[in-house]
RNA sequence: UCCCUGGUAGCUCAAUGGUAGAGCGUCCGACUGUUAAUCGGCAGGUUGUAGGUUCGAAUCCUACCCGGGGAGCCA
């Protein structure tokens, strides 16, 4: 049985940073590239994924097989090299393995297989998304989004919340979060004939698995805050569902979502742990991936650091949406759409903030609250509630949370100002009856995030598979 | 869903109504303790799909499919 440590030591990472002149070792992976000499010997370039270098392997002419098969091992076969490491008189890396043998997995036809030792464009990749986890930018990416995932998880347990899992299939209707992806067993065929048969048709919901109809989650926050007023702080950290018709480089149909709910919290408090939730995860992967964080700086985008160090070490602005307000219309700036107090902020607007005027994460809170959920605690001015959304530079929002409203009745009354049914909710009404108590939470994109530390343009290429409007390919 | 823009060789792109090209990659050869190596050569295309206009369409028109940028919706 192999320990912890010997997992390690099988990988690449491991032979390259902390492997020894002297030793014999196996390192087993796929070739990145392969160079030849007249001389009778060749330097493969073998990488699997642990990290953002690849191991140099020497071969020589004596090695078994050297003429018939290393010569002509293509990009992406898969082999096994074993022999001695040594230290690389070339330049660029440390150490090397010198092979005694090479045994190979499994080749690949260089007239067919796609990745080239060359840059492809993103978009290509993603019409191959089982083979560019291959490449040194999505390898990277998913050692980022790893790092970050654990960041989370070690930030929230750290503090002592408890990680709750919620339902993916919900039946309460109505979010509030826009359009949902329905659940169901009925045959939709037999339905749409039916329809036709008889012109008007109404779907009989109690035939279906559930009884009633049920789709896919857009937010677990309503059931942790179920754990938050009974368990104490929480988190939940899954995956989200929403059926927009978003065609954008921010938004997925399918993403995953952290969501801490916190009780005998105030806006206050969720401002405070939403901002050192950030810092902290950002200086996590820093520290963890700072290989991979300077491969995007150089190649990605040249500012991914420079941003990182900014968020890590400024304090974010906070600003109130009145605020904002007054700041944007006393710019001087033309924007397309004018402001003026109780808009909706556009993108242009957002940007503004984040990346002329403060150049900094913003956060923003105390909005109208026309334009916030039903759930969000109203302020006494009557006019806002208590939400608050971080906005960062180039991506935008990236959290978005309020202080929740714990009053029965301001409950009960702000429902019905969204036409909301009492009896859908009445399970979150008892949380309000029976020992409520102030709290609050927020909701972080994590595919966002990804998009924010790797420098990423298109969330697209920020989740190993996406899910987008006329796509669910692999 | 709306606006703009694009789809040509394996990849990245040229060719604005008149014989479809280049670079990179592949393959072959030369050269080198090499570093996305370098140099030479060969091969490689029903121009996204379906119609239309024209003597002639990659190029103009229509519809559809897919990508990119922006907007809305949001995380």
């Amino acid at each position: 049985m192999l320990g912890a440590e010997d997992y390690k030591k099988r990988r690449l990472a491991y032979l390259i940073e902390k492997g020894q002149p002297g030793e014999a070792v196996t390192a087993k992976g796929w070739v990145r590239t392969r160079r030849d000499s007249k001389e009778g010997f060749s330097f493969i370039e073998l990488n699997d994924g642990s990290s953002m270098k690849n191991l140099q392997i020497f071969v020589d002419k004596t090695v078994p097989g050297y003429e018939d098969v290393v010569k002509h091992l293509p990009v992406g076969a898969s082999i096994a090299a074993e022999g001695e490491l040594k230290e690389s008189p070339g330049k660029g890396q440390r150490i090397e393995l010198v092979a005694k043998s090479i045994t190979v997995y499994g080749t690949a036809d260089p007239e067919t297989y796609p990745l080239q030792k060359k840059r492809h464009s993103f978009e290509f990749l993603r019409e191959i998304a089982h083979l560019r986890p291959r490449t040194n930018t999505f390898g990277a990416i998913a050692r980022v989004r790893n790092a970050a995932a654990f960041a989370i998880h070690s930030f929230f347990q750290a503090r002592g919340f408890m990680y709750v899992n919620t339902p993916i299939i919900t039946t309460s209707d109505c979010e509030g979060a826009g359009h949902m992806f329905q659940v169901t067993t009925l045959d939709l065929a037999k339905l749409a004939q039916l329809k036709n048969a008889k012109g008007e048709f109404e779907v009989d919901y109690t035939q279906d698995f559930f009884g009633k109809k049920a789709s896919l989650t857009v937010s677990g926050q309503l059931e942790a805050e179920i754990f938050a007023t009974s368990l104490g702080d929480c988190y939940t950290f899954g995956p989200t569902f929403r059926a927009e018709n978003s065609n954008t480089s921010r938004h997925l149909a399918e993403f995953w979502m952290v969501e801490p709910e916190m009780p005998f919290t105030d806006l206050e408090g969720n401002m405070d742990i939403a901002e050192s939730f950030i810092k902290t995860v950002v200086t996590e992967v820093m520290t963890k991936c700072a290989e991979d964080l300077d491969f995007f700086n150089q190649w990605v985008d040249k500012t991914v650091i420079e941003t990182l160090t900014s968020i890590r070490e400024n304090r974010f602005e906070r600003v109130s949406y009145t605020e904002a307000v007054d700041l944007l219309t006393k710019s001087g700036k033309s924007f397309e759409y004018p402001v003026s107090w109780g808009i909706d902020l556009q993108s242009e607007h957002e940007r503004w903030l984040t990346e002329e005027h403060f150049k900094k994460p913003v956060i923003l809170y105390n909005y109208p609250r026309t334009l916030k959920p039903f759930y969000m605690k109203c302020n006494d001015d009557g006019k806002t509630v208590r939400a608050m959304d971080i906005l960062v530079p180039r991506i935008g929002e990236i959290i978005g949370g309020s202080q929740r409203e714990e009053n029965l009745e301001t409950l009960k009354q702000r429902m019905a100002e969204w036409n909301l049914p009492e009896a859908e909710y009445w399970w979150y009404l008892e949380l309000r009856k029976y020992g409520t108590v102030p709290h609050a939470g927020f909701g972080l994109g994590f595919e966002r995030l990804i998009q924010l530390l790797t420098g990423m343009t298109n969330i697209r290429d920020c989740i190993p598979f996406h899910r987008t409007p006329k796509n669910a390919e692999f």
